[in-house]
DNA sequence: TCTGGGGTCCTAGGACCC
DNA sequence: TCTGGGGTCCTAGGACCC
């Protein structure tokens, strides 16, 4: 029998019927990719699924049931290949056209739930919800509401975590997802109670905002748990931690608020297209064609999101000659320029990413993957004029936007720019892509 | 034995996220 | 043989200015 204090009324012994202000839901997918899948293929319920990263890299999304037989997060396909045959496991690349209107179907039926101020899109399978004020036990049939809700409109189910904190709540998911029997994929951290024993019980890479650097340093200096981190000193995490980030973190985990809820409306710093070759490029002209489609690619993004850009950057990874065994981030070559004005027209853009990209590139050397990145966004509205530039006739957006408009009707690419090439040796692979059944009418699911 | 100080802006790069 | 792509935020350090 647990002892309970004696000052604290008795309705209130654990803290579950206070009124908590300012409570915040994280919402996230389960496997969401995966499952975006199995929705169209009902005979892959409860069968194992995994999801392929671009260029059929490595594995980005598992079904539980892939998880069960050893499928690691994040590992190259090639590796898993072993297990995939073994336990007849389903493998898809990935399809970003289907999830990302599966996602807004999702992102919608919150905003229809929570009022569509209340929610901030935090990636394309998860949102972060600002709950009305409410006592624990509310918040607890808040979140299976949410969760039967999302499943019912959408098919894709859900976890949801709560807590006063954005870190609080994206624990309090782990735990959900973590044991989905008991938690019934719905957890809440609300009471100081239930916050020390759930930090006590994670490690402290499995929390938000610790990654790799970070776990190894603290593991090293003997800080294992989420609780060991909240008990640190902000001075000591201003020292050790990277400063305003570290001190963040663990006022959070403390259930002091510290990261808030963005507007929805804020703008963009940067847009960017990038891509591994299939195979590792040695010659100008595949890396000129190669730009010229990233150039394109992220344009298109910027006029889609009605922003213009003002300095463009292209980098290119070389292909390393002596392999080490681990597995490390390649050292990147890069180069920008600044545009006399922003600009969202795509030859605009693509003549210096063109000179740019001639001028990184050094002969003799292998490259196995580029990238155009816009930044210096501008939102189309209030373009700030140039006055020894003349102002561009409407003609080049004009252009654009038809451009967009029948490459989206029809299908991405029907239209494109002469120095995208066209044989395209260096593009990626996608070999085991599901049909696009929402938004292509060639591609509609068929009842037979 | 001694070599100013402090602000701002920009860029590169590290760390993290999904 | 084969290890993703698209983002954000923060810091350190250099250039420049007075």
């Amino acid at each position: 029998m647990q002892q309970q204090p004696e000052n604290i009324h008795p309705l209130q012994h654990n803290g579950r019927s206070h009124i908590y202000k300012g409570l915040k839901a994280i919402v996230d997918c389960n496997s969401f990719y995966c499952s975006c899948e199995r929705l169209f293929r009902p005979d892959l319920r409860s069968k194992p699924v995994v999801v392929l990263s671009n260029n059929d890299g490595c594995i980005v999304s598992r079904s539980d049931e892939a998880k069960q037989v050893g499928i690691d997060m994040a590992i190259p396909y090639f590796q898993a290949k072993n297990l995939i045959i073994k336990h007849n496991v389903s493998v898809f690349s990935s399809n970003y056209t289907l999830y990302g209107d599966l996602s807004w179907r999702v992102m919608e039926t919150l905003r229809i739930i929570a009022g569509k101020n209340n929610v901030e899109v935090y990636s394309v399978d998860e949102s972060f919800i600002i709950l009305p004020d409410m006592t624990a036990d509310e918040a607890t049939n808040y979140g299976f509401f949410i969760r039967y809700t999302v499943e019912q409109w959408t098919g894709i189910s859900v976890s949801v975590g709560i807590a006063p904190t954005k870190t609080l709540a994206k624990a309090a998911n782990y735990i959900a997802k973590k044991n989905k029997l008991v938690s019934q994929c719905v957890t809440t951290l609300i009471t100081p109670d239930e916050q020390r024993r759930a930090l006590q019980s994670i490690r402290v890479n499995h929390l938000w905002g610790v990654g790799k650097a970070y776990t190894d340093k603290l593991i090293n200096m003997g800080i294992t748990s989420g609780w060991d981190l909240r008990n640190m000193p902000e001075q000591w995490a201003n020292k050790q931690m990277g400063g305003v980030t570290g001190v963040r973190l663990i006022k959070e985990l403390r259930g002091e608020s510290c990261i808030e809820m963005q507007k929805q409306l804020d703008t963009k710093k940067m847009i960017s297209s990038t891509r591994m070759f299939g195979t590792p490029v040695n010659d100008i002209q595949s890396v000129r064609e190669a730009i010229a489609t990233y150039t394109s690619l992220a344009a298109q993004k910027l006029r889609r999101q009605r922003y213009s850009a003002r300095t463009i950057s292209i980098f290119m990874v070389p292909k390393e000659e002596n392999h080490t065994l681990d597995f490390h981030h390649d050292p990147i070559i890069s180069m920008r320029t600044t545009l006399p004005r922003a600009t969202s027209v795509t030859n605009e853009l693509m003549k210096p990413a063109l000179q740019l990209a001639e001028k990184l590139f050094e002969e003799g050397k292998s490259y196995k993957k580029a990238g155009v990145m816009l930044s210096g966004l501008e939102a189309d509205e209030c373009i700030q004029g140039n006055l020894f530039v003349p102002e561009s006739k409407n003609n080049g957006r004009f252009l654009m936007d038809m451009m967009d408009n029948i490459n989206f009707s029809m299908r991405n690419d029907i239209l494109k720019f002469a120095a995208s090439g066209t044989t395209r040796n260096w593009k990626m692979r996608q070999e085991l892509r599901s049909h696009r059944f929402t938004t292509r009418w060639e591609e509609l699911f068929e009842v037979s």
